[in-house]
DNA sequence: GCTCATAAGATACGGCGCGTTTCTTACTCT
DNA sequence: AGAGTAAGAAACGCGCCGTATCTTATGAGC
């Protein structure tokens, strides 16, 4: 009933434990730069990974935790928010350093699959803290206290909402875009909108 | 081979043109507030409306064409922006008709039916204007400009960017909230961001 | 080195929903 | 009345999910 001695270019070794788990993570990712999230398929990540669906299931329970699994092993770290002195400058730079997170993946794939994150609730949550595990929004709030603090802008306009507000404005730039935002476009939000209403008397 | 005199309920009548056209859309808005837009199938969108899917499949092309259609004909109409002299009072009312235009379907069945826009590109577009045939925006551009002819506001705030701004952030905490954000929001969002960045200098 | 619990790997299955096909049968138009 | 048109019923193939079953390689412990 079994095999005879292995043919040809067919593995005999068995991956286990870490090794398999990075195997099958990178499998994820490349599914995900090949295809895009919505035609990312359990049997094809197993197929890519060289192992079986059952294997996939005994780690994750389902397809959008296996991807998030994927993400969070691939995306570079958080980051400290950037102190130049100048709040525009380390706005800007923080911004974009989030922005380019997932640049090794194509856009619709990133863009699919974030949109698949609003549906689940409890992954809302996840975006809307900007994916991190130490949300950008205390690093955006310590930007401005420090630009308050050097009387570069009113201290009385800091508040949540002001607080995440460049972040809202790119994630719905992105979503309904369906691409990366420009630096173009993180200038004008800045100096239209975000800079003008944090000096605001 | 066919069936004998039909028996007891069974009906016998056949719908056809827009009386069967309405009772599908119907069916839909049930479907749609019963199960929310993930769980709307289409055998049970025949089902209810006691048709078959080839009568679906021979008007729309698809589930999303299909649920677009019964939105259509269920949503209110565009309405005149208010101007009742107090740009506060403008915003607010008009943002607010129209968080509220979906009102009679549960809250998860919009949402996931407009997470689902996102993923075409071309809908993405009818996405950002609104969903309205004539874009909310200008709606929003006239109101202002009024508020600047008033002196109520300050003319040189008024650009794209801060004219679609309202939109932006409701579109945004919607989509990441998952509900119709309350009329609690809509004061922040206008107290603490689009007001005080219309009047900065 | 041998034994054995463990987990990998292959395969197949049931389920569901989509979109399509085939065929019968009611309705409408002239 | 007769012919064309479209409704309705049923079943199909497909793709994918998540699971169950069984074999077999592997590493740990003796």
């Amino acid at each position: 009933m079994g095999r005879a001695a292995v043919g040809g270019s067919g593995r005999v070794s068995r991956r286990r434990g870490d090794e398999l788990e990075r195997a099958i993570l990178d499998a994820v990712w490349a599914e995900l730069a090949e295809h895009g999230y919505d035609r990312l398929t359990m049997d094809g990540v197993a197929a890519r990974a060289r192992t079986s669906k059952p294997v996939l299931y005994r780690r994750w329970p389902n397809r959008p935790a296996l991807v998030i699994a994927a993400l969070g092993r691939n995306a570079p770290d958080y980051q400290e928010p950037p102190d130049t002195g100048e709040l525009r400058a380390d706005l800007a730079a923080f911004l974009l350093s989030l922005l380019h997170r997932f640049d090794d993946l194509p856009m619709d794939a990133v863009h699919g699959f974030l949109v698949d994150l609003l549906r689940d609730p409890e992954l809302r949550v996840r975006f809307r803290t900007g994916l991190t595990a130490l949300g950008p929004v205390d690093a955006l709030e310590a930007m401005m206290r420090r630009a308050a603090d050097r009387g570069q802008i009113n201290a009385a306009r800091i508040n949540p909402r002001t607080v995440s507000l460049p972040l809202d404005l790119l994630r719905d730039a992105f979503l309904v875009g369906g691409v990366v935002p420009s630096d173009q476009v993180v200038g004008e939000i800045l100096d239209d909108v975000v800079l003008p209403l944090l000096k605001a008397p």
